[in-house]
DNA sequence: ATAATTATGTTATAATATAACGCTATACTC
DNA sequence: GAGTATAGCGTTATATTATAACATAATTAT
């Protein structure tokens, strides 16, 4: 009984195989103009079914670059523990699926003894491809 | 001789005193409508500055709210290398300071092995304050 | 069946950020 | 110091990203 997976709704579901069908993360504005044809037709319908995405951990956001990626490991369960690695050249972006380092933040405590609920790692780099270019 | 410290212009000047006067993080167009009176009219001016000042490590941009705030670990020299706590409830934000978090992220390599230039880490949870009201 | 919650469609607008252009100050180099 | 390269300024216009607000429809829970 581990996932209770709700059904998506009609938007949500054009908007997240839109974003698993690109390999690199979309932004919102381009999102909105590929699934016209399906009948979105306003940023809002975007953007809420977003939020939801988000939330559930299907898509994930990358602040840096304000575009959407597709969850690769599987549908985070805490969608709020995030990390990238994004080429600076090209903008690749790689979703990192590293239990050691996931681990490492989750008990990561500041100085105060704090310990947080989640966190949003981006590294920045130069991605093989553009390396040898 | 380790800094050869170019001294500011008059608009990083201002900014910049701007933003350390200020605790918490501001947003740009708050950052413009709060220097007119000093002269600085349009959002090139600001933006300009900001990334200037970005640049050369005096403030950091805080990604999930685009928002800017002065740097607490006195001018990173590395300023691509940055950690934040950020408080869901009230938006406060400190920067983390602490050089074992700082060395295990410069030090990560993903699976390819590729060492990263540099990183940006936003850590969420419910500040001091706002855990006892 | 009713009520509560979630999603939709739409219009308008807010908030964030950059392009482009002509000009000025500053730094570099010969 | 004249010439030139670089960085910064001021301005107008515009691009990009995101949300407010409101009326309606579909879904889920009691
Ligand atoms: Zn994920
Ligand atoms: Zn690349
Ligand atoms: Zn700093
Ligand atoms: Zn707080």
């Amino acid at each position: 009984m581990e996932n209770k997976q709700k059904p998506l709704s009609k938007n949500q579901k054009i908007i997240l195989e839109y974003i698993q069908k690109n390999k690199k993360p979309v932004k919102a504005y381009s999102i909105l103009s590929n699934v016209q044809k399906k009948g979105i037709n306003a940023p809002p319908q975007v953007y809420r079914a977003l939020d939801k995405l988000i939330e559930i951990g299907k898509i994930h956001k990358v602040e840096s670059q304000n575009s959407f990626v597709a969850c690769k490991t599987s549908d985070c369960e805490t969608p709020h523990a995030t990390a990238f690695s994004i080429c600076d050249s090209c903008d690749e972006v790689s979703e990192i699926n590293d239990p050691k380092l996931f681990k490492y933040l989750l008990d990561y405590k500041d100085n105060s003894g704090i310990k947080f609920d989640g966190y949003n790692l981006e590294f920045f780099g130069t991605c093989k491809s553009c390396e040898t270019s």
